[in-house]
DNA sequence: ATAGAACCGTACCGTACGGTACGCGTTCAA
DNA sequence: TTGAACGCGTACCGTACGGTACGGTTCTAT
């Protein structure tokens, strides 16, 4: 059941191959051949091969090395206080907004999904792993040192996560990845700010301890 | 830039198509094959290409004919009070809830979102006018209704339906179209009317007028 | 220097599938 | 009765693409 995350670095001359499939999915959708592959970086479908296995190793291998270059807000948990808790949430909330927008996390989202739909669930398990769980496994600490500082209130980290989330995200990812027009001309990059501050407003609001 | 939704109604032969597609949609993914649609239809291709122009064509009868089916909650809006409005939010939750976590409405929009990965954005945006954009346009006039009542206190109905949309939906229907096998097991469609009660609680907390 | 491995480029194969053509049965109207 | 339209089943075509094979070239290690 456990998905073999491979932290193993790959050589410049792979990540080379890797770059060209992730630079040809997000211009070319999932047009994805291996022979276009090949021919960007330079290489023979040989050695694609010999080196990724098949076209789906090479898409995990692209999205696993794509998500390891995802960093999430290292947080200071000594001398937690109510400001330095907003401010990390507020930077949770800040990734979380930047990544989901980004064309790269919305290219990979959407072959994951497509390939969740062919009954290959491993794609879809990667990105489930690095974005959405990855966020929960270093968020849900904050927010239960915030709970044990009494900044915050909730019986249940998991679902103060999700509502988080919910807040954070709202309809934005779910229309990106169905190619919204209207939003995606609305710039949502640039009100990232604004709705980080709202969405964090709104979690405190819903979560926030008596001193809050 | 409208898309033509066609209200004409098929008839009974071309539904049997239509119902065919989207049986094999749900069972196999996005394999559609044109010639396992006629095969299942007991029609010939030619008359499926007759009838649905191409294969593209067919999947956006397919999804249009599956969209008109899901109803909308009517709301009686005269002699709002707060028990009705919560029971209107509610049901919009149920109903978003339950579209949202069944087989249809996820391959659907994996289906979408496949397209979408290739530049044919046509099926997303019918998807997005569908279901969001059909959810919100109906949402939002209760919504002012509320506020117009004293209920709720928003500046933006927009604003104040997408957060709704993000405290009803949060993480799940990108895990679900992700595939991921945990939210499957926990067996969301159990945990529904919890989630609606939860959701609207929240949702009032926020936006909720000065009486309530 | 030289054997051998690594690897590039390209040609090739098999298959799957979208789309078309056609033969034949069935229906229905004149 | 007949003929025309409709539509089913099937065979067929072209193409795109995943995957393999192979000849030639460059790199490496002894």
């Amino acid at each position: 059941m456990t998905i073999k995350v491979n932290e193993e670095t790959f050589t410049p001359r792979q990540q080379a191959m890797l770059t060209a499939a992730l630079d040809l999915l997000v211009e070319n959708g999932d047009g994805l051949t291996m022979t276009a592959v090949a021919r960007r970086a330079s290489c023979s479908k040989e050695t694609l091969y010999k080196w990724f296995g098949d076209r789906d190793g090479l898409l995990m291998a692209t999205v696993q090395w794509q998500a390891a270059k995802v960093r999430m807000p290292q947080v200071d948990q000594t001398g937690l206080n109510a400001r330095a808790l907003r401010q990390s949430i507020e930077q949770f909330a800040r990734v979380l907004l930047t990544v989901i927008t980004s064309e790269v996390s919305i290219t990979l989202n959407r072959t994951a999904v497509t390939h969740t739909a062919q009954e290959k669930d491993r794609l879809g398990n990667i990105v489930l792993e690095n974005s959405l769980l990855a966020i929960c496994r270093r968020l849900k600490p904050i927010l239960e040192a915030g709970r044990n500082a009494r900044l915050l209130r909730f019986t249940s980290s998991e679902d103060a996560y999700r509502t988080f989330f919910g807040l954070v995200v709202r309809d934005v990812q779910i229309r990106l990845l169905l190619g919204d027009k209207a939003l995606i001309q609305a710039n949502v990059e640039a009100n990232i700010e604004a709705d980080v501050k709202t969405a964090t407003d709104q979690f405190f609001a819903l979560y926030g301890g008596k001193s809050q």
